[in-house]
DNA sequence: TGCTATTAAATCGTGTACGATATATTTATC
DNA sequence: GATAAATATATCGTACACGATTTAATAGCA
């Protein structure tokens, strides 16, 4: 069953079908039949869909969540921005040096805890929601899908997604 | 409609129903709401979880992908895998020398077309899936969901990303 | 008070990702 | 059969993403 030769001609189609059928050794399934695979590759696609609609903005889309969240609620420090997006400072840093870099938010040291760095949107950073006030839109036609089974499908994949973090503790 | 003042106290959760319901002018939506930011998120929790599974294989998960293609179907250029996990050369290729430098899988240019590189597991490449074995029941487990749940939702995005793929030409 | 433990960001190293470009090989066309 | 167009990888630059570590500041406690 180590086998060492390749199969290369025909029978490609055979063998695949007998993998998914009998083997008992063998991985049973198809990259294409993993559900985590679907993810991986969808969250490419959406990236792939972003990318013109924010390149008009000069966001990348890490930094297209970030500032939705602060246009949801300014003033925010780097660690309730990583709680809400679930990434780490190690991300975050060097994205929000970007984001100021732009213009488009500060970063300063809180008085009352010198250990917070608070992010405030600049005016440059607020005025931009206006600019990406349709982005929304675009994904949802790109989507094909009904409001309804996006918003279903977004409270699924929200469920499975606290559950697999509770399973790392 | 265009404030700049933060909330800061309560009535976040009002503000943020208001915003769910009447705002014409702001995106009236958090970061949550959003499915792409939920597959987003989701990618990074499949990703923890599998973290020290692929650890103790020593790959990492876009490595683990290339590996059950290649488990499922040997002998691939690498043309056919970027099809397959959605992958550009420019990702694949220094993914690939990995796996070579860790003698899991063979390179080589095909004889009958010096463009392609036709990728090959060794024998310790084949063997790993031993190990790999019991990886998926160990995600099952994680999801918290049924097999059907998964299956299903397994189905919905796949069909989401080629919308979306579809979208962009 | 003084010392330790905890917390919050930042830094560093490794590995994706991708667009743009470069290189090399094959195919198409004349 | 030479040249142009197309194809398959590879290379390069930029930007995530995270674990591990570091640095600095606050909190806890004897």
């Amino acid at each position: 069953m180590s086998q060492t030769a390749t199969p290369r001609t025909a029978a490609k189609a055979a063998a695949k079908a007998a993998a998914k059928s009998a083997s008992t050794t063998k991985p049973a399934y198809d990259v294409g039949d993993f559900l985590c695979f679907a993810i991986y590759s969808a969250g490419h696609a959406f990236n792939r869909v972003y990318k013109p609609l924010l390149d008009a903005l000069g966001l990348t889309y890490p930094q297209y969540l970030v500032m939705v969240a602060l246009w949801t609620e300014d003033d925010q420090t780097v660690g309730t921005l990583g709680d809400k997006l679930f990434l780490e400072s190690s991300t975050l840093t060097p994205l929000l040096k970007r984001l100021e870099a732009l213009g488009l938010v500060g970063r300063s040291r809180d008085p009352a805890d010198e250990r917070q760095v608070r992010v405030r949107l600049t005016e440059t950073g607020a005025g931009l929601s206006q600019k990406a006030r349709d982005v929304p839109q675009c994904l949802l036609a790109a989507s094909g899908m009904s409001l309804e089974t996006l918003r279903r499908l977004q409270g699924q994949i929200s469920t499975l997604r606290d559950n697999l973090l509770k399973s790392t503790g």
